[in-house]
Order: structure tokens, then C-alpha cells, then sequence
DNA sequence: CTTATGTCAGGGTCACTGAAATCG
DNA sequence: CCGATTTCAGTGCCCCTGACATAA
């Protein structure tokens, strides 16, 4: 991964503008996808050392902000966004981290509910003030930036359906 | 994946500043993996009838814009920041396609040429119309944000050393 | 009976590590 | 010998489809 003696993406918006349309699209989607991988990819190297994916580790924050510490994985996958099957593989590997343990919910019995165990929540705490300290590698974005960024992203979400 | 009656992510950064630091960065770094993940999927949906998923798009574009319509592999995985055995990957199943040809590099003998074929480049251009027509799932936000939304990742990129 | 919940099997893409062969 | 280029084997991650059993 050598460093380039130029910027990619406008070099490769420059030959895009010169026979192609939606030359502000397609520099702001590739930015887009090359900076979630950057980001990620700094994201997972924090939180390996926790034995935490970013992925688990929204799942374990999640429990967190749950008043019993506990969700059926159904509702986590709706917060979280993420399939379902997918909710399964996720909370499987937590428990076998010992972060969490799967109960059965009391009323519902067709449920299953993820509890977040005590070293769920020590790992939570360590894990944040690794991300915190690292400024969840937007580092180099002020406040007010920041911000705008979520601002403009919002409305795609909207327009996908999110919420 | 059902609709919710509130944005997760806002719920999500009211909780988080109740007892950590970092709300903005939380808010902006989990807005931006949601919404790279809608628009790749979004994207990937209109590859599919043409064969190719965005990864594969991204190098066949890269091929339309040199000169002889062929590149070394290394030199495109510098260009489209991914790993080596990535490419390797890709340009098999560009390959298997019809989309590309492999060939000797005629000066380097280490070296392997992607070369684009007659086929691929049709496959480009009717995927960049379908692409283009989509307004890359971007369709929401006008220019002057796409613009701003761009000049503010570009630091980021920048500082994680892409160029 | 229909719907909701969760699990499992299986396939697909991509990232990465480590090793190897080839060649400058 | 060192370094660059590419390939391959293998691992891990996550997404998705389809099928299934269970229970509301």
C-alpha cells in the first residue's frame, strides 16, 4: 500500500468528467467507500486487542443502553440494521467470548434475549476509551465539521428507508 | 429490515452522551459505515444484470481510462487502494467474464497486463448509464453538498496516508 | 392458518497473512 | 542476495437466500 504522489480519485474524476455525467457523484461515493474502509480498518485494529470487531462491538454497546442489559436479537438487528442471520453470527461470537449470554425471553418464548455479562461491560468501557482516545479516527474533522458530515449523510439514510 | 419510527443512530448518540466523550465523532463515524453500506448495496443492485459488483466496475473503469486499455496489476492496486491478492481476485473473475485478458508485460517479465476487452468496454458503458441514471444513489443530495461532502473526507484520506 | 422469531446450511465478496515462484 | 510482482492456500468477516422448527 505505497502512498501515491497524487490523489486518485480526483485524477480518476478528472478522466471520468472528460467522457461521463455525475462527476460530483461518483467522486463523493468512491471518498465514500475508500474513507468507510480507512476508518473501519483503524475502527477493527483498536478493538482487536478487546477481541472485538466494530460490527460485535455495536451489538455489546447497544446492550449497554439497554435498561435490563438485555435485547431479543430480533429488535437489536432492527436497531443495528443488519440481517438477521447476521444478529445470530455476531451474538454467538460474543458468547463465546463470554460478553454475553442468550436467555430465553419470559413472555415471549419464541424469543431469545442477549444479556450483556460483566466482562461484556468491562470490555464496553476499555474498548470505548481506546476509540474515544483515538478520536474514532476522524481526527483531523472538527467539531463543526463532523456535524455537517452527519448532516448531509442523513438524508440519504431517510431516503433509503432507515427510518 | 423494517422501517423505524426514529433515527437509531440519533437515539443511539443521545444515550452515548449521557456517559461518554466523543458524540460527534460516534455519530459521524456510525453514519458513515450505515450509509456506505446502503449506497454499496445499492450500487451492487444495479451491477448485478451486467455482471459486476463495484469492485470489479472500479478496476474496468480504471482499464477504460489508460491509454492502451491495459494496466500492470500492481500498478492497478495501487491506483484503486486495494490489496494485491485482491486484484489477483478480481481480475480472475473479470477474466472468467470475458472483460479481460491477461498478457505478458512485453519489457518486465514479472509483470502481468489486465488488458479490457472489446466486451468489457461495452460492459462499462452500460453499467455507467445505469449508474449515472441512478445518480450513483446520491440522487438526494445536490452538488454544492456532494462537493463539500468530498473536500471533507479528502483530509481523512489524506491523513491515513493514501496520497 | 398465518405470521413472527431464531437457527442452520450454504454461497458470495472481499481483506489479510504467509508462502512460494519468477525475475530485475 | 535483495526486492518487486504475482499467485495460491487458508482464515476471518459479513451479507444474503432458503429452509426449518417453534411459538404467538
Amino acid at each position: 500500500m505505497t502512498k501515491l504522489p497524487f490523489d486518485p480519485i480526483d485524477e480518476a474524476a478528472r478522466q471520468w468528467a472528460l467522457r461521463w455525467d455525475g462527476v460530483e457523484q461518483m467522486h463523493a461515493v468512491t471518498s465514500l467507500m475508500r474513507v468507510q474502509q480507512l476508518v473501519l480498518g483503524r475502527l477493527d485494529e483498536l478493538l482487536k486487542p478487546h477481541g472485538l470487531t466494530f460490527a460485535r462491538y455495536e451489538a455489546l454497546v447497544l446492550l449497554t443502553f439497554s435498561r435490563a442489559g438485555a435485547l431479543p436479537l430480533g429488535k437489536m438487528g432492527r436497531r443495528l440494521q443488519v440481517h438477521p442471520t447476521s444478529v445470530t453470527s455476531i451474538i454467538d461470537r460474543l458468547e463465546s467470548a463470554g460478553l454475553v449470554v442468550r436467555r430465553r425471553h419470559p413472555d415471549d418464548k419464541r424469543a431469545v434475549l442477549a444479556e450483556i455479562t460483566d466482562a461484556g461491560r468491562s470490555a464496553v468501557e476499555a474498548a470505548t476509551a481506546d476509540l474515544v482516545g483515538a478520536e474514532f479516527g476522524l481526527g483531523v474533522l472538527p467539531d463543526d465539521e463532523l456535524r455537517t458530515l452527519s448532516g448531509m449523510l442523513k438524508p440519504v439514510r431517510k431516503a433509503a428507508g432507515d427510518f
